[in-house]
DNA sequence: ATAGCACTTGACCGACCGGTCATCTATTTT
DNA sequence: AAAATAGATGACCGGTCGGTCAAGTGCTAT
């Protein structure tokens, strides 16, 4: 079992990694089970198609995502709109870090399978979606935080978080397709001055 | 020669729908060919690589958009922050009526295929790249002439030109994700809130 | 001891991929 | 009229793709 576990995970792993560093349509199963050293029958021992294998891709990275640094920058003993920043910051590090290890900018991996195959598999693009709603979920935490503690004038905190987290993949895809993370550190530290007023009832 | 440049004409307009609606790998030369209702033979007399097709088709959907909707938004007539709206709105009007010819909100294609393809290939993502600097510019007339007419404070015109077209690209990203492009509609406005301020020399 | 089971192995499969090419047709040039 | 040229045709190619499978291996539970 334990040997079992080693081998699902380095299919995972490798594969999450140049699903990332590539794209979904570029990398061969063939591809994956070399760099991961299993082979091809083991891989479907364990998984039963390509697809599945990308939609495990994405939870597992989507949870170590949520328990690793988005966790980090929004941190509730953070104040509010320093969490924002420090997203920014975990962001500029991550791409910079993954640049200088392999030359290129890899984006987010899952802003990258959005445009990919959101096109064609629904439930995968589904599955980024949630994942998308979840992140902005944190976004308005903190935006309802700086409000209440007024840090920040009343706004539409529900609006600007999803707007917020969509500057911030516009930002990752125009550093990816500049391939230079300091597009990050110029232009993250904007995502403070989105603002979407609250719709006044009339 | 008038066949001829119909039958380019063709596959490069055809190209450029599939590319468009699914994505670059995902489309097959043959099924432009018979989309196209050309041969494979005719396909290859007129471009030499399914590579030189993708860059054909950028450059004919960059013409398209410079010479098209962008020229619109950005006319020297429009007051320039009104130029903000009338590209947002632009966005939001095609994608929706794509949405409602195929089904499916196909984005943005360079952002597509700048997240698609530009690890991979280094002209393409430097044509992209190209592009977007393209419209940025336009961004940042746009932003230099708010400013002149004290329409706007004074601020870092080409990093927030750089940071609107960005959060233009996130916000197009998210809606298709969610493959709705009221998205656009809802948080396309807040634009105009970006601001980068001018660096002050200390 | 043995039966069962999770896991591994690697040869194999048909389909499809991007791309080639000899041959034909129609127009233009001389 | 002949030659040259641009374009059209579709059979064909090697390679790779995702995926299958029968035969093994080694641990575990009975």
């Amino acid at each position: 079992m334990n040997i079992a576990v080693d081998t699902k995970e380095r299919i995972l792993t490798t594969a999450r990694e140049l699903f990332h560093g590539r794209s979904y349509a570029d990398v061969g199963i063939k591809e994956i089970c070399t760099e991961a050293q299993v082979q091809k029958g083991s891989f479907y021992h364990f998984f039963p198609s390509k697809r599945d294998l990308a939609m495990a891709v994405i939870d597992d990275m989507a949870d170590d995502w949520a328990h690793g640094f988005v966790a980090e920058a929004f941190d509730e003993a953070l104040p509010p709109i320093e969490r924002l920043d420090y997203m920014v910051d975990a962001v500029y590090y991550w791409q910079k870090a993954a640049k200088n290890l392999e030359g290129r900018m890899p984006g987010c991996l899952f802003g990258n399978l959005a445009l990919e195959i959101s096109t064609r598999d629904e439930v995968i693009r589904a599955r980024i979606n949630a994942i998308f709603t979840k992140a902005s979920d944190r976004f308005h935490e903190a935006l309802e935080q700086a409000v209440e503690q007024g840090d920040m004038p009343p706004l539409d905190t529900q609006a600007t978080a999803t707007a917020m987290l969509a500057y911030l993949e516009g930002v990752i895809l125009l550093a990816k397709t500049r391939n230079d993370p300091e597009v990050v550190r110029e232009l993250g530290p904007a995502i403070k001055s989105i603002r979407i007023e609250l719709k006044t009832p009339n």
